[in-house]
DNA sequence: GATAGTTTCATACAACTGTTTGAAATGCAA
DNA sequence: TTGCATTTCAAACAGTTGTATGAAACTATC
């Protein structure tokens, strides 16, 4: 395995190309080059394009994950196996939004390639994407523990909830700004985690207070 | 311009496998064939690729937005010019989710298409996307109208929250209804609907009562 | 220093892509 | 029917893509 020079070079041209352009626009040559390896190496380092595609991403995504349920651990010890339920969120998006936001994402190749795997959907990483789910159960599992008698499916709708909140963030940030005319601060990232969880604790106080009555069905529509 | 049979029958089949297969693996010769068309039909009546795709989201999402606007109007005119803010929320989510969610959704090739849209993203869908800022714009208006006092700032966290929600739902229901084992019920669209507006409605009514003050900056954070 | 295993390299491959071309077919007005 | 414009068609084009090949270079072991 010598140095793996070449192989770490691909790796860091590769996150870097398509955190800058997008999976899309991206060859196989237009990484070599910038790697300035032959572009043999790719396959015989990782047997292919999507296997590249992917290891990035697992690597990534791993970090992430093992950051947030530190972060739930921490809190389920500090409140002795229940943790509050705005600590559980925050373990969850605080990671992510960190991660993606804020000063960082202008520098990090890290955080921007993840940006890119967020918003472009290629089948390596959906495939990857898809093995998520028992990650986020771990966050269920918590939010039961913590708001025993809530309803399960209220649990999964705020969980569902303060996930959009923090993606749509990531993937619309540069609209936010134009939408709001820079009134949306996307720089203090701390500020906009709180938000994000504020919100989310709030969802979850204020579907019914026991079982699986729906939500604002009390409101009456005007249409058909 | 004859019967234009060979237009619409390319529009239709093109919609037909990119809601089925997704943009990545769809080619003209799949089009075409599909369509039982020749080749250059496709350059002859859209000029490219590209613009052919631009044509079908335009063509869709002109319908869902003329439909928003027309449900804001009726609710700002039946508040005498100041729509309830959950009317303006039900405007704004409700087209979408209903277009894109339910039964409908699993016949509809339009709302098919419409989900893909928004998952893949690729070029001519994003250049259209970038100009919808206009058409949220007069959401935002709304809410102004409606809530006067509230900060800016705050407004448009609650349009993004409120589209994040919308649209992470329908970008990840299948994985929502997986994680949740089916306790999320995704066929009942209006109480979905519901559930989204009355969260957003929270959001809003959470952050703080006037200016720019950080919501949730109250809460102590555990970590660094 | 010969040997075996790993890694690099230039090059070719085969397939597929969107687009163009120029001629045939069609429709329609005079 | 003649003439003209629109529309269809088969075929080719020019370019790109990821991958495979087999020889060369390198590395470490004996």
């Amino acid at each position: 395995m010598a140095s793996d020079h070449t192989r770490s070079a691909i790796l860091s041209a590769a996150e870097r190309l398509y955190a800058d352009r997008g999976f899309g626009d991206v060859t196989l040559r237009d990484i070599v080059a910038s790697a300035s390896v032959n572009l043999a190496a790719v396959n015989y380092h990782f047997g292919s394009k999507d296997e590249l595609i992917a290891e990035l991403f697992v690597t990534r995504s791993l970090a992430t994950n093992r950051e947030r349920l530190n972060e739930l651990k921490a809190a389920e010890e500090a409140g002795g196996g229940r943790a509050a339920i705005d600590a559980i969120f925050r373990a969850l998006v605080g990671p992510t939004l960190r991660g993606c936001l804020g000063p960082t994402s202008g520098g990090s190749t890290a955080a921007r390639f993840m940006i890119r795997a967020s918003i472009e959907s290629v089948p390596p990483i959906r495939r990857i994407k898809n093995r998520e789910v028992d990650h986020l159960r771990k966050f269920a599992a918590a939010m039961r523990r913590s708001l025993p008698g809530r309803a399960e499916a209220d649990l999964y709708w705020g969980l569902h909830f303060a996930l959009a909140m923090a993606h749509h963030t990531i993937r619309e940030r540069e609209r936010l700004t134009k939408l709001s005319e820079g009134l949306c601060d996307l720089d203090d990232v701390q500020g906009i985690v709180e938000r994000v969880v504020a919100v989310s604790v709030m969802a979850l106080a204020g579907s019914g207070t026991r079982s699986g009555e729906k939500p604002g069905a009390q409101r009456a529509r005007q249409g058909s």
